[in-house]
DNA sequence: CGGTAAACGAGACGGTACGTCGGGTCTTAGC
DNA sequence: GCTAAGACCCGACGTACCGTCTCGTTTACCG
């Protein structure tokens, strides 16, 4: 049914992928098209379709290979004792990815096709998002364990007010995404919106 | 430079506005094309060409008449007295939109398309979403000139740590879009992620 | 039912015509277009189309305006008295105008307008073939007169003779368009294929 | 450089040469398209696209099918010795086929599209009237090796001599093509336009 | 170790949509 | 009331890619 993998070239796979991130950072992203990724890759354009549902599943797999290879298993978030330092600095480096030119087109198309396709977004949830995530819950659920976060505080909701805004704001392009905005996010969602002391 | 907008026909511009609306809705939005919404509308396709950029350009005009139609000129929040139930209120209904099939297709095709095109984006928060924003950040204006939210507090920041979390999730489908999870991100974003009481 | 021509413009009507035969000139005929002409005449596209049934018929009354401008109202051949002699001298001059770039490419637009479009055709006879070949005709009635060709010859025919093989040469592209090959037509079609003398 | 002629499909090549005989034998050649040219045949339009240069092309090939599946490789005109009504039974017959609503009308169309098209042209006189030249030429040889025409005499003159004042006609629509028409033509051609016995 | 079946590069194929050009009609101002 | 200007609907242009489909050519497993 599905292709014998074992026979499947490695050296296409990977043509294939660099082709497709060389090509989404390049230019626009618009002007990805399977066409170009299999010319630049010096492949068929039958193994791209025999391997990949989607134009976005490529760019999925891209992905994949970049952070598989940027480091081990499973990210980690540093902890120095000092939660809010430790996601401001977090939050910084974000930043500065999402401004480079290198990676933020990357990331864009990747999300534009997440945002078009269900099953890339379950796959991107479980495969990318998914481990970085765990790895934010876990830094959070310490600073819980040692009182530092609101006992009954659901750690998802609380990865989403601090990553949310962000993410939003970038992708949406409702303002400037600068430091000075992201540290102020970090502080804001600690204390909260409402002033400290009130009763309701 | 641009065309005389006076000589303009208005019945070709409501035409084109309603058909990209009207094919958005009913099919996929990778489907939407210049040529779809010319034939459904009954327009020659040099007629979108002369008097819209690209595609994303006429879905954004779309929306502007839907939301111009759709009310007087300044949205408002509204305002019970009590600041988290109006939250939750407006937030469950967002979220009801964002899930209805009619309303939701169309808003995932702007968005995209606001992530592609940074002109478009300017000119989605000068138009549609600055005036929203404005509306949201009067609401908390008045729950901070009474006492209910902290004095210092950067309001800019404060809609996006209640909103910016449900459109993110909303967009990158990341969990599902429920009204428990927005209630629960409004009174996480009111109380904060720190402990009551907790002194840094 | 027709549109009253006192009103016309003059001024106009020169203008159209004129740019046609620019543009004629300039640039390949498939790139000629009513828009162009209009555009080039500073006039309006509706003033064209109100005047004239067709891009062809455009052209005709361009060349219209050249035959009449070029000299008085019926032209003449030659006739010193030596018909070979005299034909051979127009054949010449015509086969200069043709190969002339800038009468060639003009009269070759109309010849395929005329192959085109019947009517066109129609009014190509009666109003520039026509005292043309009545010119044609005369120089040859004048020889026949004086003995020097046949007295049943059907001088219509005699015409074609003369000017359709070099016409048909120079439309079709049959063969090179030189004196040397029209000389020799001359003289070929004044003699005759058999052998003088031959019986049958 | 030029595409893989071997891995051409046949069946498209046939499909739009008979696709474009169909259609201009239907309508006015004005009328036809190369896009009406692909949906007539049931082939993309990049199949014309790549395999013929333009319009013209298509309809020479077209053409060349024909000829080629009519008979065998060389034509050959009639010889039974009596070069006169050979002449004025072929000048018939292709008089009735220029008449022929089935026949008249895409040569018509080839023979415009070889009067835009120099290169076209030339192709023509190689492939489609080259032979038939040659054929034309070879019956007025043999007339000539008899003695019936005279020694010094041009074939190619002579050919054009003939047909020249015909298709001349035909293309421009000067006069009516009739038999009769034609009859004269061949015996004026072959007795030439001075008397019979005359010096000069 | 030679045969064979899958994957491979290449690219033609039927299509859809692109963005542009020009056709011919109609409307608006202006002289 | 014709004119210059130009918007309008329409259809064709020639191009770019889509996803499918042969082609021969490696390549790697299996008998």
């Amino acid at each position: 049914m599905t292709p014998n993998t074992a026979r499947r070239s490695e050296a296409s796979r990977r043509a294939v992928l660099t082709a497709a991130l060389d090509l989404v950072q390049e230019a626009d992203y618009a002007k990805l098209s399977i066409e170009g990724i299999a010319a630049r890759a010096g492949v068929g354009k039958q193994t791209i379709y025999r391997w990949w549902p989607s134009k976005g599943a490529v760019l999925f797999d891209a992905f994949l290979m970049l952070s598989e290879g940027a480091g081990g298993e499973a990210p980690v978030l540093p902890d120095t004792g000092d939660l809010e330092a430790d996601l401001i600095l977090v939050l910084r480096a974000t930043v500065e990815e999402l401004n480079d030119p290198r990676f933020g087109p990357p990331m864009r198309a990747l999300s534009i096709e997440i945002a078009h396709d269900p099953e890339l977004a379950a796959a991107y949830v479980e495969r990318l998002d998914g481990p970085l995530r765990e790895a934010k819950r876990q830094r959070l659920r310490r600073a819980q364990q040692v009182g530092q976060l609101a006992e009954g505080l659901d750690l998802d909701v609380a990865v989403d007010m601090i990553w949310g805004p962000v993410l939003n704001r970038w992708l949406q392009r409702t303002g400037p995404l600068t430091t000075a905005y992201t540290d102020l996010v970090v502080t804001t969602a600690l204390t909260g919106l409402r002033p400290r002391g009130s009763s309701s």
